[in-house]
RNA sequence: GGACGAUUAGCUCAGUUGGUUAGAGCGCUACAUUGACACUGUAGAGGUCAGAAGUUCGAAUCUUCUAUCGUCCA
């Protein structure tokens, strides 16, 4: 890095690897780039903004959603930092019960070990220490894609702070009475043995048989009702079977006793709404143990409750079943049911299952006693401050999900059956009342006693996520109060996916108004979900999961993080398929080769690093004159910059990056590197060239800060070129360029003639087939005087871009040997003598004209209807009546041409 | 069954209050290889904007219906 200093220029080839290795985390972590300090915002009056990461899992390895999302993290968190805020971004991880405790407790099964032969106490200490080795691996992968948080900040949900805050969390929500504990039909998953909250259970589509079995009448021997079930083998469990009250068939039969197939015995025959006339028989077994609503039809009706399936998910009964698992016993029992004659029919059926999220099985809606969040009394607050704009999500169509969530809400099961966690605090007294307390000194004192046991469960980790604003700015309880919260909290953007907006923002949003009194966020943006080239989700097990650290190591960091943001569409799905990576890495390339040319160019006209430094300085882009393409430049700089701000304030991150795109490559590539070269091969003076040279590099040292935001490591790389700089100094602390409407307003219409001229010397070049070596001659006779002049002044220009000799016609007379054409009533013709095929020239033109004569009369048309002319506003027509002219014009011209061809 | 979203070039998508002869990237075709760049340049081909009806002087854009796909919730 010494010698660095000393080079007036880019290496020749862009290295990714030595940029990224150059500019990344740990040389700005070292020097403290990115802290944010609460007294710059409480002392100093800075506008502070904030991010929230989404914790990810200590379990987690780096995925191309976590690539997604952290980049747009760090684009909103940078463009803040440089547009003069003090922005903290605030990093952390979650412990995720149930993953982490699999995750060792099936290393540990290696050594053939169960955490029951451990016990609570030592089985913690094994997850303490795994945690220890691998539970930053996602921090150090997430830090490769260059992200700028305030990594001091860094925090777990099970730190000391993370962990008082959630006791007390759930010691207020107790005390105010919105938790409670109860019996409860709760989603079970047999596999990692816990209750599961709603939101864990995903629900997807199975095949399968839809059983009707037949139940003997008690008084009514030979007669029968038949039910039909998904799951007979519950019909062990069965306590009623209900009709609907209003269905005529089974009118009769309600009160009537049934006999439980296999199980001998007897049933009452109900009447309940809740049935469905329509579906299968009409008549509905009822299993109180084994499903929700059944459990709500069975407590309306006083009706007992059995249970067959155990926690295992294996089959619990005394009928020859105890012991199978659930799916086997199913298998079975439809054998027996026909053996005994109950079995009717079969039929083939899908509908939706519900799976654990974790462990991918069945959930086995199981009854037990639990803890639960009451909802509703939080779910209005938080719907009314998205309802009145406090808070706004981007795109605003997920307030109908958010909506319908809150309006629908159901209470939250937060207990768990695991070790990993946060223990809830509760104690039991011999007589099984409950205490609860923020320590068992505490919990005792409240009993009176010391015979107290601690409820075995911890919390579900989303109970110390839906905290997360608090506990990341250092809140405890209810009586925190700190410089961080005073100056960070409300926080400002939240990135996240949709998939968890009831899981986690929801009920962030009620933690904040409730623990807080104020909103936690003000933004929230809905990320696309990645897919892959066909459509399908990424997972580890179809082998469609691009490992993003490859990705960096092939393309580059930044090539990534700019192409992921280009395809992903505001609030749609992304197809990703590495090889779109080739998208960016072009684009890095393209900027490292444009900024080696200007910066050449500033060898030729600039002795050293300090001459140019002292011009560069007290440049002032106002002073160019003379330079149209630098004019041009400007103005579409500024241009730019406009919508650049715009998307910004509207998170259309999707434009950012396409107009940042567009502007580069082809105004400040394609159109005004070209031009410069010309400029500065004619004869200006060493101050003219300077200046000219300052303008360009003026105009790349912009747009590599705009860039900054998406590309963090080259744009820093060629910035520290721009000017001799030290390695602690970063764009990333530069200030943002503003637009300026004084030069986003100029005229552009010269340049942009002269930029369809040369296009359409360089068509008619092409169509003729004109050699690249021959430079053809090209008359021009300009429409008017003002248009003479421009191109009088710029040959040099057009002759270079164009490939052309070209020159203004003296005569009038049309040349014969020409292919012709017409451009904003200026006249041009490329002169073929030799190459042209008259027919061929003739051919185009008819073609031409003839395409002409019918978009004249469509106009035409539409000017002389009526309609038109009375209702469309007069600028909308004034421009009609401009666009007939000028095709008018150029039916004349093109004809005339036409004509001179057929003498 | 309900809600939301999607349907525009071979593929992936822009197209923000209705007024363009409908755009981009990738792919494709042709030409170009010593002065930034082949990870490039120049030119070109390619679309009855899912279908139908309606509103309007005017519809890719607004309304209704239909079809197909996706997501979430029952």
């Amino acid at each position: 890095m010494s010698d660095q200093t000393e080079v007036f220029n880019l290496e020749k080839s862009y290295n990714h690897h030595d940029v990224e290795e150059r500019w990344g985390s740990a040389h700005w972590e070292a020097l403290g780039s990115f802290h944010a300090e609460s007294s710059r915002v409480l002392e100093t009056g800075k506008e502070p903004y904030t991010v929230l990461m989404p914790p990810p899992n200590v379990t987690g390895s780096l995925t191309l959603g976590h690539v997604l999302n952290h980049t747009l993290q760090d684009i909103f968190i940078r463009y803040s930092r440089m547009t003069g805020k003090e922005a903290l971004w605030l990093p952390g991880t979650d412990h995720a019960g149930i993953a982490t405790q699999t995750v060792v407790e099936r290393k540990l099964k290696k050594e053939g070990i169960t955490r029951h032969d451990l016990g609570r106490k030592e089985f913690l200490g094994h997850v303490w220490q795994w945690r220890e080795e691998y539970g930053d691996l996602i921090l150090r992968q997430l830090r490769r894609l260059g992200i700028s948080c305030d990594w001091r900040r860094n925090i777990f949900t099970m730190d000391e702070g993370a962990s008082k805050a959630v006791i007390n969390a759930f010691i207020t929500l107790y005390r105010d009475g919105l938790i409670y504990r109860g019996t409860r039909i709760i989603n079970w998953c047999p596999v990692s043995q816990t209750a599961l909250s709603d939101e864990e259970v995903i629900m997807k589509s199975r095949r399968d048989k839809l059983v009707y079995v037949q139940y003997a009448l008690v008084s009514h021997p030979g007669r029968f009702i038949t039910i039909a079930t998904v799951r007979p083998e519950t019909i062990l469990a069965d306590v009623a079977i209900a009709v609907n009250p209003k269905d005529p068939r089974y009118a009769d039969l309600v009160g009537e006793l049934a006999v439980v197939p296999v199980a001998g015995r007897y049933i009452p025959i109900i009447a309940d709404d809740y049935v469905d006339i329509e579906f299968g028989t009409g008549a509905l077994k009822i299993t109180p143990a084994h499903d929700a609503n059944d459990y709500e039809v069975a407590k309306r009706h006083n009706l007992p409750i059995l249970s067959v399936v155990g926690k295992d998910g294996k089959m619990t009964d005394e009928f020859g079943y105890g012991g199978m698992d659930r799916f086997v016993a199913r298998e079975k029992i439809l054998g027996d049911l026909e053996e005994l004659g109950n079995l009717v029919r079969v039929e083939e059926y899908e509908h939706n299952v519900g799976y654990s999220e974790r462990a991918d099985v069945v959930v086995e809606p199981y009854l037990s006693e639990q803890w639960f969040v009451k909802m509703k009394p939080l779910a209005e607050a938080a719907l009314q401050v998205v309802n009145d704009g406090e808070i706004r999500f981007h795109p605003p169509h997920w307030i109908n999900t958010y909506r319908h969530w809150m309006g629908n809400i159901r209470d939250w099961c937060i207990s768990r059956q695991l070790w990993w966690g946060h223990r809830i605090p509760a104690w039991y007294d011999s007589e099984g009342k409950v205490w609860v307390a923020a320590s068992y000194e505490e919990a005792c004192h409240l009993a009176g006693t010391d015979k107290l046991v601690q409820d075995d469960d911890v919390l579900d980790t989303w109970f110390s996520s839906w905290l997360w604003p608090l506990t990341t700015l250092g809140w405890t309880d209810k009586q925190s109060d700190n410089e961080n919260l005073r100056a960070f909290y409300p926080t400002d953007t939240l990135v996240t996916g949709p998939d968890i907006i009831f899981f986690w923002v929801a009920r962030m949003v009620m933690a904040g108004l409730y623990f807080k009194g104020s909103v936690p966020f003000r933004d929230v943006y809905f990320t696309s979900i990645i897919r892959d080239m066909k459509g399908r989700k990424l997972s580890k097990s179809l082998g469609n999961s691009p490992d993003p650290i490859k990705v960096m190591d092939t393309y580059g960091t930044d090539a990534l993080r700019f192409t992921i943001i280009y395809i992903a569409p505001l609030g749609q799905d992304v197809l990703f398929g590495e090889e779109k990576c080739e998208l960016g890495r072009n684009f890095a390339t393209k900027i490292w080769n444009a900024s080696r040319l200007v910066f050449m160019q500033r060898e030729k006209y600039f002795r050293d690093h300090e001459e140019f430094s002292a011009i560069y300085r007290n440049f002032d882009p106002r002073s160019v004159t003379g330079d149209l393409a630098g004019q041009w430049l400007l103005a579409g700089y500024h241009g730019m910059l406009e919508r650049y701000h715009t998307a910004f304030t509207q998170f259309r991150v999707n434009d950012i990056v396409k107009n940042l795109y567009d502007f580069f490559w082809r105004d400040y590539c394609d159109w005004y590197l070209e031009a410069l070269k010309v400029r500065l091969s004619g004869e200006l003076t060493r101050a003219e060239a300077q200046q000219t040279v300052c303008l360009a590099v003026c105009v790349l040292e912009g747009t590599l800060k705009a860039l900054h935001p998406v590309m963090p490591f080259i744009t820093d790389e060629i910035w520290h070129q721009v000017l001799q700089r030290s390695a602690d100094e970063s764009v990333a602390l530069s200030p943002m360029p503003l637009s300026d409407s004084e030069f986003a307003g100029a005229d552009l219409r010269g340049f942009s003639l002269i930029q369809k001229l040369v296009t359409e010397v360089r068509s008619l070049r092409s169509l003729f087939g004109v050699p690249h070596s021959s430079r053809a001659e090209v008359l021009f006779r300009p429409g008017n005087e003002d248009d003479r002049l421009l191109i009088e002044t710029n040959l040099p220009l057009v002759a270079a871009l164009g490939q052309c000799i070209p020159k203004l016609m003296v005569d009038t007379k049309r040349p014969g040997h020409a292919a012709g054409s017409v451009v904003e009533g200026n006249e041009l013709f490329v002169l073929l003598e030799g190459l042209i095929s008259f027919d061929k020239e003739r051919a185009r033109l008819q073609k031409e004209i003839a395409n002409i004569a019918s978009y004249v009369s469509s106009i035409q048309k539409k000017l002389a209807s009526g309609g038109f002319a009375d209702n469309a506003p007069p600028d909308v027509i004034s421009r009609e009546r401009e666009k007939l002219r000028e095709a008018q014009d150029n039916f004349e011209k093109l004809s005339s041409n036409l004509a001179v061809l057929s003498d």
